[in-house]
DNA sequence: GTCGCACCTGGAGCGCGCTCCAGGTCAAAT
DNA sequence: ATTTGACCTGGAGCGCGCTCCAGGTGCGAC
């Protein structure tokens, strides 16, 4: 039984992302190097998995940094790491970013029920 | 009763933003010009109060043309602007940013219980 | 063989949102 | 009169996150 791998053009279109961004990603250390076939990138399922992870994390406003840091925290064998701490900081800054969101959607609902009553 | 005027320094103070972003954003056109008394800007209550505004609507994410459409829309005298719509399509693009950020915190929240039940 | 195609690499370029800088003005303080 | 300090302008520069490009490789189809 060999586990599946998936030439970059399929492994875009499961992510979503582009084959540009995969290689962005890969040479920032997001990825760990992808295996090769015949010089050619050959993504496994668990690479394809743990990109899919980083584009949400992405997509939520998360920097490179952030996920080059979120990696190599994931991937340390050291058992000093504070993990947890990291990602709970993390967390923390998502939870100010929906907050953030939040307030902007109090003022847009504000203008559009002024604009609503205004109108008739 | 004159209204209360603001030199730059007191305006950056009062919005958080810096003096080149304040004057950044009156290029843009995110705020009219602001009036001058010897050359400098004075800023009134209700330019702070604007330029608060679009701060809130910035740190949501919305893009320097999201907040210059938006300063152009609610400025604009033309009855046949669709204001209401405009305003509805960026409050539901940030309700798509907290559904974004929401699941990214689930992963987060996923991953920390992982780390948590694995350090005992 | 040679064509086309998917992919490779290294590096340049781009749009955004500031941020910084040089050179100048004006007003109050010394 | 000079200095200081806050501000002015126009324009260059920067960090980020891609995105694009040139030039090359290897493989299957014809």
């Amino acid at each position: 039984m060999t586990t599946a791998l998936f030439p970059p053009r399929e492994a875009a279109a499961q992510t979503g992302l582009s084959l540009d961004t995969l290689r962005y990603y890969e040479r920032e250390g997001l990825v760990g190097p992808i295996r090769r076939t015949a010089g050619r990138r050959a993504y496994t399922e668990g690479d394809i998995a743990w990109i899919g992870l980083l584009s949400c994390l992405r997509d939520a406003g998360l920097g490179i940094a952030d996920l080059r840091a979120f990696t190599a925290l994931l991937h340390s064998v050291d058992p000093a790491v504070d993990r947890v701490g990291f990602l709970r900081a993390r967390r923390e800054e998502l939870r100010d970013r929906v907050a953030a969101i939040t307030a902007a959607i109090t003022v847009l609902d504000h203008k559009i029920s002024r604009f609503e009553e205004e109108h008739g």
